[in-house]
DNA sequence: AACGAACGTTTGTCGCACGAACGAATCTAT
DNA sequence: ATAGATTCGTTCGTGCGACAAACGTTCGTT
């Protein structure tokens, strides 16, 4: 029912299969995500952080304070991951959990100013790593890349959840 | 130190901070990737099958027979995966491990014309999957996206091992 | 013959995403 | 006002992908 043709019983053959490992988006995206992500999750172990805890701080700075499960839909964090995010940032004084007078099931996560200052140096880090993953690309390029990834997530994202 | 304003005190400044999360490349080539792959596997679920099966069959029919550890470099899986991926295409009779007459360390996984068939349908699911993914680009977006791609990957791939 | 290296295999670890279930608190319908 | 459903935080368990460590077998080298 399909056009390519792999009737040939020729083990070798190298001319009907032009490279589909490396033209297939979906493998290109999810071995440069892998780079990526292998880059990112390195760099933050260095801070003894973690990818979560960056989202959870960087939404708390863009929104201020929320309720774990907002904070989950906000992060894209699933609820019962979210539990032990908060526990570590909650340690180290970066986040405060205090119980919802308005209502008690919630807690009401807040970022303290400590919790500011590693946001920022996240940040600083992140920023070189995003360098170096986007290193081969042209700014403009970057600009081009980041508009599409933009327009997948935006696509896909309002199916599931609204913003991100 | 850094560039970036953030010593404000207001907890709900928004002007300051525009959207970090949005923005930062690495995080949305994280969640797009998710995505991507989210659909692939569950298509692939329907097949019985997982993107190392994939990997490994598409590699095959590009390269040729090879050993475990030649196969494990081209597909980037971990000689340690591979060794229950070939167990899962043997099973179903996709792929045949024999040892290597010339060196009996060596197994020699050699593709069957069953596992071409195999293939065949695995590559017209993910053009399907692929057309989902990219749906919001146009054509030449989905080119110039998939360049850009295989640009990043290239340029962190060849410092690892080489091509793909 | 002996040593080091490569290969395949097993076992275990880590991070991330997710589902199921439970107690406590809240909301709603009657 | 009380019963039932719902929300929230939490705990526990599952699955996948990537990876490291270790072991026996086999091969080269000396």
């Amino acid at each position: 029912m399909s056009s390519s043709a792999s009737d040939m019983t020729g083990p070798g053959d190298g001319e009907a299969t032009p490279a589909r490992l490396r033209n297939r988006p979906t493998r290109l995206l999810a071995l440069v995500a892998l780079h990526s992500d292998r880059l990112v999750t390195e760099g933050l172990a260095g801070l003894e952080a973690r990818r979560w805890h960056y989202a959870a701080l960087a939404s708390l700075q863009e929104f201020g304070p929320a309720s774990q499960t907002e904070l989950s839909r906000r992060t894209r964090i699933h609820r019962s991951d979210l539990v032990a995010v908060i526990n570590e940032l909650a340690e180290r004084g970066f986040v405060e959990r205090a119980p919802d007078p308005a209502d008690r099931r919630r807690n009401v996560i807040t970022m303290t100013p400590q919790g500011r200052g590693h946001l920022h140096r996240l940040d600083d880090l992140l920023a070189t790593i995003e360098d170096d993953v986007l290193a081969p690309l042209a700014p403009a390029e970057r600009l081009q890349f980041t508009e599409l990834l933009t327009r997948l997530l935006d696509h896909h994202g309002r199916s599931c959840f609204r913003d991100a």
